[in-house]
DNA sequence: GCCAACGTTGGC
DNA sequence: GCCAACGTTGGC
C-alpha cells in the first residue's frame, strides 16, 4: 500500500464536501505528471492526505483512500467545463482520475507546521516552486504526519 | 528539437 | 494583487 498527498481547492472540493459525498472523481488534474501517477502507481486501498490549497488556510484538512483505479476524467468532453480539453474524445481519452473514498476529517495541519518538522523536509509540496497536485508520501512522512492529526 | 513567450499554480 | 516557479505551446 502506498500513500500519497492530493491538493484540493476546498471552494471546488472540500473535506467536507467528501464527507457529504462519500466518493468522489479526482477530476480536473491537467498535469501529466500527476496524472501518472493516478494511471500507473495509485492503487484501490491506497490512502492520501486530502489538502486544502488555494484558500486561506492551506494544510491537511483529512485522509481519503483510493476506491477506483483511473479512468476518464469526463470534465475533458464537457465544453462547459473550466476542465474542458478539445483535444481529447472519448475514444481517445488525455485525462484520467481515480476515485476517492472518505475516510475521516482531521485537524487542519497548516502547511506552515508541516514546514516546521525536519522529518518532513524533504516531502514535494514543501520544496519551493512545487505545483504538483498529487505527490507521494513515505511511510515515515505517513506515520509521522498521522500521530500529529489526532 | 530548441527556446522564448505565455499561462497557471499557489503561498503570501 | 504580487510574484516565483515551472509546464506548455508554437514558431523556426
Amino acid at each position: 500500500m502506498a500513500y500519497w498527498l492530493m491538493k484540493s481547492e476546498p471552494a471546488e472540493v472540500s473535506i467536507d464536501d467528501l464527507a457529504a459525498r462519500g466518493t468522489v472523481p479526482w477530476f480536473g488534474v491537467r498535469n501529466y505528471q500527476a496524472r501518472n501517477f493516478m494511471r500507473d502507481a495509485m492503487r484501490i486501498g491506497d490512502r492520501a492526505f486530502f489538502y486544502h490549497s488555494s484558500c486561506a488556510e492551506p494544510g491537511i484538512a483529512g485522509l481519503c483512500e483510493i476506491c477506483a483505479p483511473a479512468h476518464a476524467d469526463a470534465t475533458q468532453f464537457d465544453p462547459a467545463s473550466p476542465y474542458f480539453d478539445p483535444k481529447a474524445t472519448p475514444d481517445k481519452p488525455r485525462w484520467l482520475c481515480v476515485d476517492v473514498s472518505f475516510v475521516r476529517k482531521t485537524r487542519l495541519l497548516p502547511l506552515a507546521e508541516l514546514r516546521a518538522h525536519p522529518e518532513l523536509a524533504a516531502m514535494p509540496i514543501l520544496q519551493r516552486g512545487n505545483r504538483l497536485s498529487i505527490t507521494p508520501v513515505t511511510a515515515a512522512e505517513w506515520n509521522f504526519i498521522s500521530e500529529r492529526l489526532l
